[in-house]
DNA sequence: ATCTCATATGGGATCGATCTCACAAGTTGG
DNA sequence: CCAACTTGTGAGATCGATCCCATATGAGAT
């Protein structure tokens, strides 16, 4: 007979059944411990609870989640991680759902409706608590994806009515900057809209208009251009705007990175900003605290803020709420933006 | 006898028990189909495949890791995702290893050690396949906790040698910023560090000395700054070489916060960059394509750009490759810098 | 004829935690 | 004295995929 061989005590992390044979219990009463739920002997609990330690026992997540059909964690989809409007949004998403337990997974769409239809695919694969879709139009393939998926909050844009969603207030934030343009003597408004499949975007442009006629102010459709969110449809919009007489003494940027694009564009043909025109963006990009400094307001952009960080803490607290309430009706939270006045923003000249 | 009640075909997603039942194979069988390895018969394999497509089927991937001990997700680790220096990094790693169907857990430690060991315990709960650690000073604990974990992959900073380590050429990096100057006409030059405890600020630290020394000008040991790398400390580092007589005539900052706070602290008592004092950064946080904008360039800060988006890159390859040889020996990957001449350094006054 | 192989299929164990159920013993109350 | 309840424990099924092994058949080799 070959002699019996002692197996080498392996590096392996502990289980339960370690645990169950070290004190000569089952798994059962040692899970029940651990878990705190049921009942269990004091001193066997503190036994277990000290082998446990010992051992360096962790439950497994993936054996927990296999079982409970819950995994603890989040998705987590954005356009563009390099994009600095997006990080603060996220780091409130995640200062919300990772004290709770969750873990986010985090991946960026670039836009690209192909690469969001593969992404959320492969969060439900991992079976995601929820998930969190932050400035995304949908491809239709992932609404069909998310009708069987876990809940979902939408974040800047709103595939449809009664989802969860949040939002800055789009509205407030274009009468902000229309009253400061208005106080500063402008009449002559240009603007410069986002991509139309984004419904911020849309509400931006739409309360332009409102907001135009509300201070009797005429919209000249030559002064309204379709851009794209991103700088060179903001060159492109000034350079338009220029061959347009009598040109706008200001223009309304949907976004920041279009303001620069504005700027950028009359600063290469000799106009400045707010000498000859006034300028303002959306977003208010820079406003973190890591790099509050005056030489980093994107060269002074006048434009409206908007509560990123909160934006995505209220994302991440609607999440949970729903994870409690799966069949509750949706919710939107709307949270007000703030005008911030800096250099691109000045009285109309006279001429 | 209660009558039998026929099961509503739930809405719950199918399993290889469904597939199997639909085409009266087994399960081995439909799992040997769908994951292409074993024998097959290609008509039954056909069959599979559609009853597979026709029902959505979706293998579970916490069934799979349970069973084969493998996630395919990795776990990245930064200081704070509001650092426009991390996302590009984590664009860098998402870049290679979702390519190779990795998904990524990301986390914020806010440089605190204890929410690093948290973070690393979940990871490690979770069983990721590897981890990234970029710009993280080690907690004691959290090397215990490594020691058993998977592979993992620093960048910035290398808590030890022999370790997969991704960084930049700090060295090159110095030598290019310390020549500009000397070229400017500058000898009385001071230098503010980064915190003690990340490599990559000792090594730029060392390499000022070093790289001085070959200049053959002298380190005044009063032009030496132990900061943090923070705004705050680059304000309280100017202000005190402004109390040294002579003057320096150029101060290089350990990154770009600090630099920002010396101008800051600079222009607040009337001094102006460059024709006062020159002064340089280093990582250029800004060279995001997206805010391609000279006005985002941080008020036109001479500084060294490290490759981002490449160190993530390479950290991510690096990691792949680890995975498939844990046991080959550590690698160091050093990328160059590069120097981005702006409007904060000029030739030394004469005076 | 037997012996290999390649092809093809299914049974059953396994990964590790959770949960239902049965059961035992002790306690209270009517 | 028995019902009802609390406390405590363990056996075994379950979640869903993977994988080892036993088994079966036909082709080709000897």
């Amino acid at each position: 007979m070959v002699e019996r061989v002692v197996p080498i005590p392996s590096a392996r992390r502990p289980t339960l059944i370690d645990i169950a044979r070290e004190c000569g219990l089952s798994r059962a009463t040692v899970a029940r411990a651990l878990s705190g739920k049921g009942y269990v002997d004091l001193d066997r609990r503190r036994l277990i609870q000290e082998t446990a330690d010992r051992l360096g026992y962790r439950t497994s997540t993936i054996a927990r989640a296999l079982r409970t059909q819950r995994t603890s964690s989040v998705g987590v989809l954005i356009a563009d991680i390099t994009n600095p409007i997006f990080p603060q949004i996220v780091k409130g998403i995640d200062e919300i759902v990772s004290s709770d337990g969750h873990t986010i997974f985090l991946s960026n769409t670039d836009e690209d409706p192909q690469k969001q239809v593969a992404i959320v695919r492969s969060l439900l694969d991992r079976q995601v608590d929820g998930i969190v879709m932050v400035s995304q139009t949908l491809a239709d393939e992932t609404l069909k994806l998310l009708e069987h998926g876990p809940p979902c909050v939408f974040v800047n844009r709103r595939p449809y009515e009664g989802v969860d969603y949040v939002g800055p207030d789009n509205e407030q934030g274009i009468e902000l900057l229309l009253t400061h343009l208005r106080g500063l003597g402008h009449q002559r408004i240009a603007y410069v809209s986002g991509p139309s499949h984004s419904s911020t975007s849309r509400e931006r442009l739409a309360h332009f208009r409102v907001s135009m006629a509300a201070c009797g102010l005429e919209v000249d459709e030559r002064l309204v251009f379709a851009g794209n969110y991103y700088k060179e449809s903001g060159a492109k919009a000034a350079e338009a705007f220029m061959a347009v007489t009598p040109r706008p003494t200001a223009i309304l940027a949907a976004n920041d990175f279009v303001a620069l694009g504005i700027v950028g564009y009359l600063h290469s043909i000799g106009l400045n900003t707010p000498a000859d025109i006034s300028v303002t963006g959306f977003d208010d990009m820079f406003d973190s605290s890591l790099m509050e400094t005056e030489a980093l307001k994107v060269e002074g952009l006048t434009t409206v803020n908007q509560p990123k960080r909160h934006l995505g803490r209220a994302a991440g607290k609607l999440l949970l709420e729903r994870l409690g309430a799966p069949d509750a009706p949706g919710r939107k939270v709307i949270l007000p933006t703030e005008l911030r006045i800096r250099h691109t923003t000045g009285p109309v000249r006279k001429g």
